[in-house]
DNA sequence: ATACGATATATCGTAGTTTGATATAGTTCA
DNA sequence: TGAACTATATCAAACTACGATATATCGTAT
């Protein structure tokens, strides 16, 4: 219908730079206020359905290779996920312009 | 995790006045561009969901009696519902202002 | 040294949500 | 009268999310 929530943010972290699993979740949570958090259920799932919607790659670079994790498995986003990116976002700014026009009470804080 | 999008489109376009589903799915698809459809499944589905939580009721009263259809069912929004729409349009709002702010070679048109 | 909390990935079952089809029937308008 | 649109409803299958569990490494303080 959309991007699924965990889809958007997962894209939204990645567009910034390369990032791990567990990076993404940090990242995320840190920018919802703990709003949305990813659970390894949701953030796998999720990362192996971008993957295979060729949104998102893994990649064998290691950003920082003198501190790294042998752990950590890295992911990049794609130009087609960059797009898809760009079109939810698109979406969600008409959908807060919308709310904005309305008089529902509500604006920004 | 946060408001499934369907909800989210719901409550906004019940924020403004009562509505029934025929309208409810009318409305949001054009206000995205045909991006959101909600089909008969999602909607009902949505709309007995958002009922249980108590963040919509259906209202008896008829918005405009003398030109009416007998087959609709009104909804209207509660305050918990109204709040929740506010809770998601802030998390939405924050999703843009990082979009806007990192440098994703991102801007709303 | 070792114990602990944080880091890191992975899987599983269940629950919740969306999709797309199908059904039924009243309304509008040519 | 027929066709397109309006309107609600349900179903199965697919997809997504949640919460628990598992496993193991890393950093650091005791």
């Amino acid at each position: 219908m959309a991007l699924p929530t965990s889809h958007l943010h997962i894209l939204l972290t990645l567009a910034t730079e390369d990032r791990h699993g567990y990076s993404i979740m940090r990242e995320t949570e840190e920018l919802t206020d703990g709003q949305v958090k990813l659970g390894p259920g949701a953030l796998y799932a999720a990362l192996g359905k971008l993957t295979d919607d060729g949104l998102v790659v893994e990649t064998e670079e290691r950003p920082a290779p003198e501190l790294d994790d042998a752990r950590r498995r890295y992911y990049r986003i794609t130009d087609a996920g960059r797009s898809a990116l760009g079109v939810e976002l698109q979406r969600l700014q008409k959908v807060i312009a919308y709310a904005r026009n309305s008089d529902l009470g509500w604006s920004p804080t």
